[in-house]
DNA sequence: CTGGATGCCTGGGAGC
DNA sequence: TGCTCCCAGGCATCCA
């Protein structure tokens, strides 16, 4: 579900438990746990438990919490994954998997109804380990970044956009903004794309994750950030959700396909 | 190597 | 009200 202005949301939400110890964690679901130890005390401390939160990070749509103890917790939120932060404990609702405590009382708690996203967790290497696999982070994205992820590309260019080894952070939602800011069409090959759009199109997808970001993300079903209050993004969004409804540029109704099995709007007269 | 298709999950909304 | 069907923002894995 969550795009990278989603998680920059909960991460700057987060910001709060930046030195903060951890004191307890709550494991309800196992499965749910990437290289999760055997045993009680080596599972506490894998969760963090013991350390002192020193940095919060974000790589596309990963979220990175790293602890003082060279421990650290890789949340993915999949589809429907959220990150709760409350001030006093509660009683855990469905889908919760793991809760952690702090030492001001406060809780953090992942939940996942789908099951799509997990948390993986590593020592204080293996973040950096794990995004090198990603391509550059898309709120930063340069023209030349973009434009070597475009080249001799035989797919479509909304399909590179979401391929998280060459952008990172750009899902469906924002793919199909871009590329409508953009004016491209996103079923045109790649490697179609000319060079005088590459920098339109860097321009377009930065703009459009740093406005999605400061409006908090984009709520549709699931998203929420961390304090349960849902973001207003999706106020912004010009294409994406509005298939058959009229182009806000030239009136025209908006086509709705299928690109990479995703659904896909664009204009078929702003978008070439 | 590349790119495309499939399957994993639950819940909400539309339509009957 | 209740049922079924369809759809959903992601991604690992398998196949051609």
């Amino acid at each position: 579900m969550p795009e990278l202005p989603e998680v920059e949301s909960i991460r700057r939400a987060l910001a709060p438990i930046v030195g903060r110890t951890v004191v307890k964690v709550e494991i309800f679901r196992t499965d749910v746990i990437e290289g999760l130890p055997r045993g009680v005390e080596q599972r506490q401390n894998s969760l963090l438990v013991g350390g002192r939160i020193i940095d919060l990070l974000r790589h596309g749509k990963q979220l990175g919490v790293e602890t003082d103890n060279g421990r650290t917790v890789c949340i993915q939120l999949g589809m429907s994954g959220q990150v709760l932060r409350c001030t006093a404990s509660t009683e855990p609702r469905k889908h919760d998997h793991v809760v952690w405590t702090l030492d001001d009382r406060s809780t953090l708690t992942f939940r996942d109804p789908r099951r799509f996203g997990g948390l993986t967790v590593g020592d204080a290497g293996s973040l950096k380990r794990r995004w090198q696999d990603l391509g550059p982070d898309g709120l930063t994205l340069s023209d030349e970044s973009l434009a070597a992820a475009l080249t001799g590309r035989n797919r479509a260019v909304k399909a590179v956009l979401l391929d998280q080894a060459l952008i990172a952070g750009v899902g469906n939602i924002y793919a199909d903004e871009a590329l409508f800011m953009a004016g491209i069409r996103p079923a045109r090959n790649a490697s179609r794309v000319r060079g005088d759009e590459v920098p339109k199109l860097a321009q377009a997808i930065r703009t459009v994750l740093a406005k999605a970001v400061e409006a908090r993300g984009s709520s549709l079903r699931d998203y929420v950030q961390p304090d349960g209050v849902k973001g207003e993004a999706v106020l912004l969004h010009q294409a994406y959700g509005r298939g058959g409804l009229p182009c806000i540029r030239c009136g025209a109704p908006l086509r709705k396909t299928t690109i990479a099995q995703r659904t896909t709007v664009f204009c078929a007269e702003c978008q070439r």
